[in-house]
DNA sequence: TCACTTTTGGAATTTAAATTCCATTTGAAA
DNA sequence: TTTCAAATGGAATTTAAATTCCAAAAGTGA
């Protein structure tokens, strides 16, 4: 960009724009690498085989890695048409979270097209969808999940708590237990009856609850965690109150569209653990 | 490493040692979370919920997205342990590897378990669920939906109906309707109460079964229709029984995991419709 | 072999980020 | 209220990383 002399033919020239996708950026290192020097070459050779580093390391390591200096380095990421490291680090770095979909922009562009059609609002809330359950294979912990059903399995009832945004969660847990004829309590809330009476050491609880939490659902689960039962939480977040109570955690980061969230991902989560707990409870 | 001696002693100190994995990480801050200043928890809870920048991100640029300042982000790091946020940092980029595996390796990971697993049912679960949502977009006519809309936005009152695997979907509507200020009737059949009475010709009904039909749902959907109301039915196939009152539907072809569904793509459908009729009231 | 170009290694410089410091604000206790 | 400790925001400083530069080495063709 400073050259206009010919004196550096080598970066970003109008005959030599930077990629502006990783995939792009591989697909002219494989034009181009054989005709690179030695230096260069071993260098590509290395971020081609550890792409995944170029994102969270210095020149320094990466030119460690491949066993270069780290001005063969520079020079590599301008003969790839970046101004410098520091650019082909950025488009290493926005791809990798390309993933998780941005959705501070999705949601300014929801608000500044109003709420358009129904069809375009469903198209997101399916989108959202889609992406919250993507999420939830990496945000829940199988050993975590795991620990939950063999808690639940061994309980004498089950009971479910969950308000609000919740309910419809922990609704069909009811719906599913009563299917498979397991015990299991839905404390509704309806006509201000205080059913936690009804909880015992021997039994568990399934808390449900996500950011702004719910009091009742807090306190409802601490008192039923001071009588001995076990409390298995599904919530949005480790810093969730539900943790203070040394729940099992079953984690759902689900997105919003405005101020409402799909839920697919909570339920898909809420029902595969009834599936479970009714399966391994036949067993015993 | 360039420091044996005890210059610093702010950081790993005996009693609060740097965590060694981002697992730990997070254990701890669920820990102590309910004990952080207003600052440092408002931030803790920003890299809860988006753990995958840390590793990619700068000071500064965490700082703004939790709108923080720079400060309280060095504050938390010490807090938890690290000397900084260089340290924390490092933890973050050596776990960062691979972490981001497509979509379709994490779910091969998850069975890979054994097919008897919690996980490898909440995978079956998942992709059930993303099967439905795609097929939700195709199967839900844009002008019945809109229709839909605008009849449910006319209506004095709206009332749900739906029982068993239903009624997370009708709470779920109800739940939304509240919370805009849109009169709505749950019709739970709780206390085998009968709140039929209170369906009026002007109002509108969104009646939501799927086969096997529950008769409960049949019967009232019947009789809200001879006194004159629209009826709304979110159900799965053109010869649904909902059909016969002339409603207007919504089709929704869910999957199933043995004998549950997803329930992801009623619950996506559902909200978009009240969040649409919610806009569109409050357009009138 | 010599002259000349390309490539290389490493030090010097620049730039940007991390970290510390401190004056102000906030909130709780007396 | 007043007093004090804790928490906060923002500027100042330090530290580390990126980038440039140049002298030395390795190639290349005459």
């Amino acid at each position: 960009m400073k050259n206009t002399t010919p004196s550096t033919p080598v970066s970003a020239t109008l005959d030599n724009p930077a990629p502006d996708s990783v995939d792009a950026f591989f697909k002219r290192l494989g034009n181009s690498a054989d005709q690179l020097p030695k230096r260069l070459k071993q260098f590509a050779d290395y971020i081609a085989t550890n792409p995944d580093r170029v994102a969270v390391s210095t020149v320094a390591e990466l030119a460690e890695g491949a066993d270069v200096q780290p001005s063969a380095v520079m020079r590599f990421c301008q003969e790839m048409g970046f101004s410098g490291f520091s650019q082909m680090q950025k488009l290493f770095r926005s791809d990798y979270s390309a993933k998780w979909p941005d959705y501070a922009t999705r949601l300014a562009k929801l608000r500044e097209h109003g709420t358009e059609t129904p069809s375009a609002l469903l198209a997101e809330f399916v989108e959202v969808g889609r992406a919250s359950l993507e999420n939830l294979m990496s945000t829940v912990n199988p050993a975590a999940l795991q620990q939950a059903v063999d808690v639940l399995a061994r309980a004498d009832t089950i009971h479910m708590i969950g308000f609000k945004r919740a309910f419809p969660v922990t609704s069909y847990l009811a719906y599913a237990f009563e299917k498979m004829d397991v015990p299991a309590v839905l404390h509704s809330g309806i006509g201000a009856m205080n059913m936690e009476h009804l909880i015992r050491p021997n039994d568990a609880v399934i808390a449900v609850t996500f950011a702004p939490y719910t009091e009742l659902t807090l306190d409802m689960a601490a008192r039923a965690r001071a009588t001995g039962a076990d409390i298995v939480a599904i919530t949005d977040v480790v810093t969730s109150p539900l943790a203070r109570l040394k729940a099992i955690q079953l984690l759902v980061a689900e997105l919003d569209v405005g101020d409402f969230r799909a839920l697919s991902a909570s339920l898909s989560l809420a029902i595969a653990l009834a599936v479970s707990v009714g399966a391994q409870r036949n067993r015993m």
